[in-house]
Order: structure tokens, then C-alpha cells, then sequence
DNA sequence: ATGACTGACGGGGTCAGA
């Protein structure tokens, strides 16, 4: 079973890309982020039409996730991360979480908070974000539910997965307490696919559009594939289609995707 | 290096991204 992740930005600048990287790659499940449409915008008969069937959760211009499965409909469990214990806390009103169960496995795609610039709001809203995520992905262990957290989590988790530590210094990508987070829900159990089967790092997802970054290859790792311990137990794969990124009207990440036994 | 490039909205510039 393969399973993947692709930060898009923008399905409508992008669908035809990213309907010749379904083609291309045959992802039995297809998560994605940053859609950047409205619930009514959404290409659904594009997917359809090569045999994928769809959820999403989207709003208008930014962020928004979806869930393709091939040949079966992900049956929906979550939409936008729910309210927490602590006092004050809310519904998520940002389009970044929506999780489903496909063929036994619960997929839990998120488009985590970006947090620049920091410290200020922004950066306060994704410290926040990662530690609802922590909650809802804790409770999945708890049950033994098998699964697997993917997507763009904006978060830089070692100078081994940055062309140039000095560089992002100071981004929020890279602080302290964005990587503690991360750091906390490998912790809790979570196996990270590919730092597991690339250990010396230097692995990128992302190039930016601009400086020549994706020519210079000065790029970074952020978008990441977690798995439970009975997903780990099937890890047979897992990588970058590095080669997407190179393409004409490409986005600004690489798809992700990792494989499992049976 | 207050830089760069891209997408959405809207029909021009502004905001957001990482």
C-alpha cells in the first residue's frame, strides 16, 4: 500500500501537474495541502474521472486539505482539528486537518501553521496547533488505531534537514520550540518514514521559488510521513519525487510517500 | 540584502507563503 503527501499550492494552478503525478505514480492514497479553494471549487470529476475518489475541507484562498483513494471513497472521521481540553480552547476555523480511515488504516493529513514571523501571533497559533495535533494523534496510539500522520508540518526537524542551518536561523520553521514539538510526538511513539530509512539526513521537500534555490538545491525537509508502531512494523519504502519539483509549473514542495507491507 | 518568485482574488495591487 502506498500512501502519499503533496503540498500543492493551489489546486487550480496545478491540476493538470498533479493529475500527471497520480498517473504517474498510482498512489493508493493521495493526501494534499494548501488547495487553496473553496468547498464548491474543488476539481472532484477531474479525480474521478481517473478513478479517484475524494473528501476535502477547504476555504477561500488559503490553506485547505484533501484525501484521494484509489478505486474506494476515504470514509470521513474528522474535519479540522477539534476543540481540546484546556480552557479557551476552540474549533479550528483554518482549513489544515482532515482525517479518514482507507482500507483499515486511519489517515490523518495536516497542513501545519507556518508561524513566521516569530515570536509574535502567528508563531504563538502554530505552537498551539502542534500541541492539539499532539492531543488527537496521542488518543490514536492510546486506542492502538493503525495510522498514519502525514503532511506539510513547517517545521525544520534538524540542521540535517536544511541546506543551510545559518541561512533559516531565524526562521520559525526552525526554533527551538517548533522542533521540542515535533521532537514530543516522535517521542509519544510516532515513527518519522523517511529520517528512519535516511539517517544522515540531507533529504529536502521543498525549494523555493525564488533565489535559484531549486537550481542551487538549497532546500529543506518539511513535509513528513509519521507512522504507528504497527505501520512501522510494515515500512518497506519510503522517499521524495524529487524529479516533480523540476517541472514546468511545479509547485514549490516535492510529493512524499512512504510504502507498507500488504 | 527592506531583495528575489508564485498563487488567489480580481481585474490592480495586496496578502500569504516558507
Amino acid at each position: 500500500m502506498k500512501i502519499a503527501s503533496f503540498n500543492i499550492n493551489g489546486i487550480k494552478a496545478r491540476l493538470p501537474r498533479l493529475l500527471e503525478w497520480l498517473d504517474e505514480t498510482q498512489p493508493d492514497v493521495a493526501c494534499l495541502q494548501e488547495i487553496k479553494t473553496q468547498d464548491d471549487g474543488f476539481p472532484a470529476a477531474d479525480f474521478e474521472a481517473i478513478g479517484y475518489h475524494a473528501i476535502w475541507h477547504g476555504q477561500k484562498s488559503f490553506n485547505g486539505v484533501a484525501i484521494l483513494a484509489r478505486g474506494q471513497a476515504p470514509v470521513e472521521m474528522q474535519r479540522g482539528l477539534p476543540e481540546m481540553k484546556w480552557p479557551g480552547d476552540a474549533a479550528d476555523e483554518q482549513a489544515r486537518y482532515l482525517e479518514a480511515e482507507v482500507q483499515g488504516i486511519r489517515i490523518c493529513n495536516l497542513y501545519l501553521p507556518n508561524g513566521n514571523p516569530q515570536p509574535g501571533p502567528k508563531f504563538d497559533y502554530k505552537l498551539a496547533w502542534m500541541q492539539r495535533l499532539r492531543e488527537r494523534c496521542a488518543a490514536h496510539l492510546a486506542a492502538e488505531i493503525p495510522a498514519v500522520v502525514l503532511g506539510d508540518f513547517n517545521v525544520i526537524p534538524t540542521d540535517q534537514d536544511v541546506w543551510s542551518a545559518k541561512a533559516m536561523a531565524d526562521d520559525a520553521l526552525m526554533q527551538p520550540q517548533s522542533r521540542d514539538g515535533y521532537a514530543r510526538l516522535l517521542n509519544d511513539g510516532w515513527t518519522d518514514a523517511i529520517a528512519t530509512l535516511n539517517p544522515r539526513g540531507g533529504v529536502w521537500t521543498y525549494w523555493d521559488y525564488q533565489a535559484g534555490a531549486w537550481q542551487r538545491d538549497h532546500g529543506f525537509r518539511i513535509d513528513h510521513l509519521l507512522l504507528s508502531p504497527a505501520c512501522a512494523d510494515r515500512l518497506v519504502a519510503a522517499g521524495v519525487d524529487k524529479a516533480h519539483r523540476g517541472r514546468e509549473k511545479a509547485s514549490d514542495h516535492a510529493p512524499v510517500w512512504v510504502k507498507l507491507r500488504g
